[in-house]
DNA sequence: CTGAAAGCGCTAACAC
DNA sequence: GTGTTAGCGCTTTCAG
């Protein structure tokens, strides 16, 4: 088997207590004996156990990234890829032990997010995937392990939120299609009760209000943000709409404007001649459709390592839980084309 | 905080070991005094430490998922978390612990594979990402931990392999090419150290000389699986050997495939109307593009979860090691062109 | 069937 | 500076 700490003081001829320290680089030691045990250390190829090293030291290192819905979406989801290379990157970055933790709304219901924490030895974690419906969404209020959300604004002393502005980031997006001439705009939206469909919803009114537009209801096509929902509310929504003037449809998501233009093709209308679509998140593939999708870009794995980056602040004590607004970017591609207002 | 064993065990006036038993279903214990102890836990809310647990007992539950070079790739991809969707699949519904672990070829070099597994009190992992340059490729031959490898040939006694057939599969692909008429066909390469890239590479040879073909030396593009390259490449080849009649591009991967498309719209070609292409991988993204792109489907995910299936067999002793090799897919979709023989 | 007690490998007082 | 020792929360013999 591999070595323990115990192999290690008898070969270096010291205590435990001694090799403890000198793999951990405290103070109280001196030079030589540090040197020799860890010279020891590495002959005997000792790797200390981080189980047992988790369980009798008192702060952990260790923190999460808990992903809820991951396996039941069937959609595509670059987000949570993305999201997930940004929190590595800050813990290898900073020599943190980071797990992943699959949950779903059953498991919120059959254990307190302060559970998982313990039963895993976890510091903190950032939580994606939250519904404002989950457990969680209000369980989390009174949780005394810090942890930072993503996208939905949840209360609490110890959770912080990281997201972007989405109300001003849509409303950018609304003003460019109507700066290049688009007065009748459908919105494919996401799930009702989703944070971020609201905020984007009310930067879209904002925008089309600006600018003396209005939103009617027919033009509006709702979506739980999947894809094959887009194609078919689109699909129908040409068939009774298209005489109407329509000349744009706003997506709440990537993933919806992609199933919007495959729906128009379709029905073989041509993108942008016919029909302009813009999408948001900024997934990669947005630059593998025909045409390119112009999008709000949300730098999502820069978002993954802000987030893991203000949860060990938290831990750490060194910024308290607040919620942090991450800058978007207005990528503009090839899916809108400018009509004559 | 949360409440311990021994909190219980004191709650239900029995001893820590009997908590123990009856949390555990251990059969020699009695009906009433479970549910009493049952009752209890629940009643406090008590939660296992996992930690703890798996400091403690001998057999563990808990495998990895290992991810070479995941945060490297600036390439988009689809197949890590189509795999990892697979395994945690596999893993939830068997009540395992699975957590992931990305590494790269430095951190190889670091610690071995056996030290990772006793690090993080692992019984065997599903690895994927490995070059064959990478020391885990020789190293793992004398492994005493069961592991599970992806697309990477690798013997020794407690590794398994999990693959599909890419000769064959690639054979197949090739052959629909020449099936559709066409004669002069470019084949886009992946990594020239990767397994897979040989495999591909023979199944191509074959159909080509089983039709009398042959593939000459400079319709070989090389490329380390990444998009751009394959963009510059295939410009490139237009450039110089556009007139000689090659009417298909053969991709090594999907992602090729759509640099390969994207490279060929720039240059103001239409696929297929000009030239044919078809990829491989079956990832997302080939429902997405314009034209829709016709792939092997390897259906990965269910490859993540035959490599943790097996993985847990062998660590349970049903099942040794061994090479797993999983059916593929032709799928048919838009961007071939059948020409004239 | 149940209790007592010895660890799992490590950290963190507390002595010297 | 370094050794000694008491846990961390759990499992698992070994008695009875």
């Amino acid at each position: 088997m591999t070595a323990t700490i115990q192999d290690v003081a008898k070969a270096a001829g010291v205590s435990v207590g001694t090799v403890s320290r000198a793999m951990n680089n405290y103070p109280d030691i001196s030079a030589k004996t540090r040197e020799r045990i860890l010279e020891v250390a590495k002959e005997l190829q000792y790797r200390p156990n981080l189980v047992a090293k988790s369980l009798s030291s008192k702060h952990s290192r260790n923190i999460a990234l808990i992903l809820s819905g991951f396996l039941e979406d069937v959609m595509f989801n670059d987000f949570e890829t993305m999201l997930m290379k940004g929190c590595y990157q800050f813990a290898i970055e900073h020599d943190l032990e980071i797990s992943m933790h699959v949950i779903n709304t059953r498991i919120q219901e059959e254990k307190s997010y302060e559970q998982l924490c313990y039963e895993h030895n976890i510091a903190g974690a950032v939580i994606f995937g939250l519904k404002n419906t989950d457990p969680y969404f209000k369980s989390l209020e009174e949780s005394r392990k810090p942890c930072v959300t993503i996208d939905v604004e949840v209360s609490g002393e110890n959770v912080s939120n990281v997201t972007n502005d989405h109300v001003a980031a849509f409303e950018e997006l609304t003003q460019y299609l109507i700066d290049q001439g688009h007065r009748n705009i459908a919105l494919v939206c996401g799930r009702k009760n989703a944070a971020v469909t609201a905020q984007r919803m009310e930067g879209a009114v904002n925008a089309m209000h600006r600018n003396g537009l209005e939103l009617p209801k027919e033009y509006i096509i709702y979506t739980n943000f999947l894809k094959e929902e887009a194609s078919a509310g689109v699909a129908e929504f040409i068939r009774e709409h298209g005489k109407e003037g329509v000349t744009a449809f706003l997506c709440m998501s990537d993933m919806l404007a992609v199933g919007t233009i495959e729906a128009l093709k379709g029905a073989g209308r041509r993108v942008p001649e016919d029909y302009s679509v813009v999408g948001y998140d900024g997934i990669y593939v947005t630059e593998y459709t025909d045409p390119k999708i112009t999008t709000v870009d949300q730098n999502i794995k820069d978002k993954g390592y802000e987030a893991a980056h203000l949860l060990y602040d938290m831990i750490e004590g060194i910024r308290p839980a607040q919620d942090l607004i991450l800058p978007h970017k207005l990528e503009i591609r090839g899916s809108v084309k400018k009509v004559d207002a």
